[in-house]
DNA sequence: TATAGCAGTTACCTATGAGTAAGTAGTTAC
DNA sequence: GTAACTACTTACTCATAGGTAACTGCTATA
């Protein structure tokens, strides 16, 4: 057990949702993510999936969360060079929270637009 | 059971991303809500909750989330006008999520900030 | 030789998010 | 009568997020 100073007070809500929302916000850094857990991509790949990112703003996100250890990126010296992105374990653990995301995202949709 | 045409695959997934992040998207939505969980509240508490957002932003991020269906506004028209603020049944359907967030920004900050 | 793909970078511009400061209208307490 | 509280609104400002377009250097393919 840990020691029970109230993990359910409201200051300490408010402070690990500011923690986790500075890594999420913005447009682009849930759909890479996603798009990363169906397994190591490359940078066209994800721009493929999210269909409508900019290079600029990928490549300024991944950057980001690689800064956050959310992925990590791999270059191939190979001849026509390879670069490799994939979610760390740190990225991995995010997996409830996608989860929970999507389940809402798909509850809201039903309620509001029906 | 549902119709099976998979809810896992990607495009899909990032949809139901889009559609819960335009609405948790900013810095105060979600702090707001996390105070409305403990119940109606009134304009000063959530302000108070919160510590550092100014009235101007908080007026405008409560509207929104009015807006979407996630608070409700009750204007009492007793003598120094009353308003409360509360969670509709959509705003307490981000129970989950909310837990998960907050996890999630704990695992964070301690795999991180150490 | 030319076109296309890979993995970005750079410059420029605009829209929005957010902060600061002050004001409003009513009421209550000192 | 004056200060303070309630619930905001308005005006002004600044910084960042995000979009568009063009360009880079390299390689493979037609």
């Amino acid at each position: 057990m840990e020691s029970e100073t109230k993990n359910n007070t409201c200051p300490f809500r408010l402070r690990a949702s500011r923690d986790a929302l500075e890594i999420i916000q913005g447009k682009w850094r849930i759909p890479i993510v996603i798009s990363l857990t169906y397994g190591t991509k490359r940078f066209g790949e994800i721009q493929r999936d999210i269909g409508d990112v900019s290079p600029k703003m990928l490549s300024q996100e991944l950057k980001a969360l690689e800064e956050n250890k959310i992925i990590s990126r791999t270059l191939y010296d190979s001849m026509p060079v390879t670069v490799e992105y994939s979610l760390t374990p740190l990225g991995q653990s995010m997996n409830k929270l996608l989860d929970e995301l999507l389940n809402w995202g798909n509850h809201f949709r039903k309620e509001i637009v029906g």
